[in-house]
DNA sequence: GTCTATACGCTGATAGAC
DNA sequence: GTCTATCAGCGTATAGAC
């Protein structure tokens, strides 16, 4: 995959890309990237500010979790959870791990909080009634990442191993019920 | 809180505790613990063999949520809720930015796996009863950190400003029938 | 404009003299 | 035990060649 012939732009894009879901941010150097791209170090400053800015230009929006969240209103809970279960070597375990390991950067915690509501917290809060129809929704994406951090980020023994009809059926009916209970008192 | 009178081993644990939990693991160098504590940067590698053995070495061991996971097993749920909601400015807040700042490095991420099951899992597994009360035991972890994350590492507006009674139920009913709800079948 | 060469100030870490 | 000197590597800035 070295020297392509890409525009030394894009190539820079993938190659940080593939490095930074890989390694982390911590331990992706922009040497490294320049390296993959085959171009100079310095090259990768000039097109993007720095490395942060470079992080922040190629966090891909999420695609296939906005399906889910239009879908059928009654089976988002245990839904959200198969698509943790099933993502756990996906690309886009890598870009959570990346994107946790960056989030003492105030920008990228920024960018992070703003992703939750725009995808998630915001969509789902139109669509769920009760008296407090956002805050369900950011408790909802609340348990939601609690899952995807266990999985993805602590990659706990437990639940790598666990029966996951058992887990489907455990957290994401409470998922639901965070969703579609009843008003409490 | 400049040169203190401690022997310089405690002087750069104080030091480094406070710095780490102040700036997270990646913005705190070496260099400034040792200013901190008044020594050399080098005795601080000396003692402690490297910057993340010293993180390592002065993480605490969570108290005061032991003493909730101890307490009666029908109300842990919103009992955890509300101490989320009431620590957001403890040091214990702190010290978990720190460490999922620092997850990237692989012993400090089999720490944080150690400790969840350690505090968390373990003690309560032996309290739910069940089919699963190791399973039951892990997603309520799952959920505690996905609100932690939620409310202390993202901070997000919607729970800050939430009435917190209204987050307590809500979250916290869900957390306990994670727990102690009739077996699935 | 696009890119390279070079360099600055910083980091964590080491070797060896007091 | 502690400090001095020094290391290679980091992110970044700038000057100037194509």
């Amino acid at each position: 995959m070295p020297p392509q012939n890409l525009p030394p732009r894009d190539a820079i894009r993938r190659a940080a890309g593939e490095l930074f879901v890989r390694d982390g941010y911590g331990a992706t150097t922009v040497r490294a990237i320049a390296a993959a791209a085959g171009c100079d170090p310095a090259l990768v400053i000039r097109h993007f500010g720095s490395k942060e800015g470079l992080f922040l230009a190629i966090l891909p929006v999420s695609g296939s979790l906005t399906q889910i969240l239009a879908g059928p209103l009654d089976s988002i809970g245990r839904e959200l959870v198969r698509y943790v279960l099933e993502g756990a070597e996906s690309p886009l375990a890598g870009v959570y791990r990346a994107m946790v390991s960056a989030s003492d950067r105030p920008e990228i915690k920024d960018r992070l909080r703003a992703s939750i509501h725009d995808v998630f917290v915001g969509p789902l809060a139109e669509r769920v009634g009760g008296t407090y129809p956002e805050l369900r929704a950011r408790l909802a994406a609340a348990q939601f990442a609690g899952l995807i951090n266990a999985c993805w980020l602590v990659a706990d023994p437990v639940l790598v191993c666990a029966e996951s009809d058992a887990v489907v059926t455990l957290y994401g009916d409470a998922i639901q019920r965070l969703l579609t209970s009843p008003d409490p008192t």
